[in-house]
DNA sequence: CGGAATCCAGCGCGATACTG
DNA sequence: CAGTATCGCGCTGGATTCCG
């Protein structure tokens, strides 16, 4: 585990080269980057969930964050969008399949960042106190 | 395939939920889904790099967000720095094998959004044009 | 070369109010 | 319930200038 490969494949070779602006990455961290997408899918791995079922999981996100998330979450199929034209209002919505890939490697991250935790939160407190100069963050 | 697994780890368990603000994704989302810190990653994945070797092989960036990303990245012991007090000031940047895990999983996450990049295009397309009305992005 | 400091534009996102 | 519309702030990040 320690000496793991550093070798890059195909996907990570041109990146930020001259003729390439950057390699495929930024297209799935455009996506998952933001603030909130992440969480919808998460909680959409859990199973389909309506509008409100969702604000109320993910705690803080507001209505128009979650409207413009979910929004651009199906531009890209990642999940479906189903209304039904009942009294009020009814919609609901659920992974593609192609959102599920995404989310089994979002849960790779999560591990990842829950493995790491501990570690990082000790190097940056180790850092802010060898270097009380600058303050970044 | 499509049946994939949408069981959920420990990782993401309790995301989102009221009493937990976020599931530790949100660390690492922080740190990589800025616009430069995996292009720096990736960039150091091939090796040790100087300062300005880096600013060149990434296209794009400032040597203000180059500093901001690598110190953020040094931070979270990602990276190490090493001076070497020559004449002219030279800095060498390297990934700890921390950082080289997560190249790791950066470079699945590359390899998805290669695989997918064409089909999401194409979905984009798609919705843009059932949905001449809302031109979100 | 490898930064630090300053100024500034964009827009991500939150708060609020209104609609079908 | 599930949105849409508007306003405004804060932070990210770009351009420029100066320093050791």
């Amino acid at each position: 585990m320690l000496g793991s490969h550093t070798g890059v494949t195909a996907a990570l070779e041109p990146c930020g080269s001259t003729d390439h602006p950057d390699c495929g990455i930024r297209d799935v961290l455009d996506r998952i980057g933001d603030k909130w997408s992440v969480l919808v899918i998460v909680e959409l791995a859990s199973g389909v969930r309506r509008f409100r079922e969702l604000q109320r999981a993910i705690d803080g996100i507001s209505q128009r964050m979650l409207t413009l998330t979910v929004r651009r979450l199906e531009r890209d199929g990642l999940l479906t969008r189903t209304v039904y034209p009942t009294v009020p209002a009814q919609v609901t919505y659920e992974l593609t399949a192609r959102g599920s890939g995404l989310t089994h490697l979002v849960k790779q991250l999560a591990d990842w960042s829950l493995e790491h935790k501990g570690a990082i939160g000790r190097s940056r407190d180790l850092y802010d106190e060898q270097n009380p100069d600058h303050a970044i963050r």
